[in-house]
DNA sequence: TAAAATGCTAATTATAGTATGTAGATAATC
DNA sequence: GATTATCTACATACTATAATTAGCATTTTA
């Protein structure tokens, strides 16, 4: 797996603590399960770009800015 | 499918016209077959974080910054 | 230490990714 | 402007894997 794949995985995690939320709850918000939320965050999915703006819309953050997060940590 | 994939897939055409590639020498250079990379573009494909990285490398530009001017096309 | 949150495995379903072939469109050459 | 060559759309079909879920283990936190 590519390392933006995990490091994505930490910015959403810090954006969705940041809001207080737990995976389960950030899930329903999102429309995804808990688990998923949980694989996505430990950058052991290959994230889908339709999945991706669900986070981000679930975030209120651009799918672009969530990204762009990344790649300055990488 | 979402309005976000056909707009991403005119501006990966917009990009790789611009450097004066076709879909097939596209492909070998992002290293995805030619057929993918025009659905890509059609918008008929739910494009994954490792495809959309691929893309972008070939494209000499960051893959925030594809979604980013996708994004601005909404 | 009890409750809540997360990690992890495993199984299934949906679909992304890859490829071939054909037809149609577009552009270049004669 | 007819002919040839190049490029793209489209239609399948197949393979790989993303997406979804359930159950239990482990960790965290109150």
């Amino acid at each position: 797996m590519l390392k933006i794949t995990k490091t994505l995985g930490e910015v959403i995690r810090d954006h969705r603590r940041a809001r207080g939320l737990s995976q389960e709850e950030f899930g329903e918000v999102a429309g995804m399960h808990r688990t998923y939320v949980g694989m996505v965050e430990r950058g052991e999915k290959n994230i889908t770009l339709a999945n991706l703006v669900k986070v981000s819309q679930a975030l209120d953050i651009t799918a672009s800015e969530l990204i762009r997060q990344a790649e300055g940590r990488l």
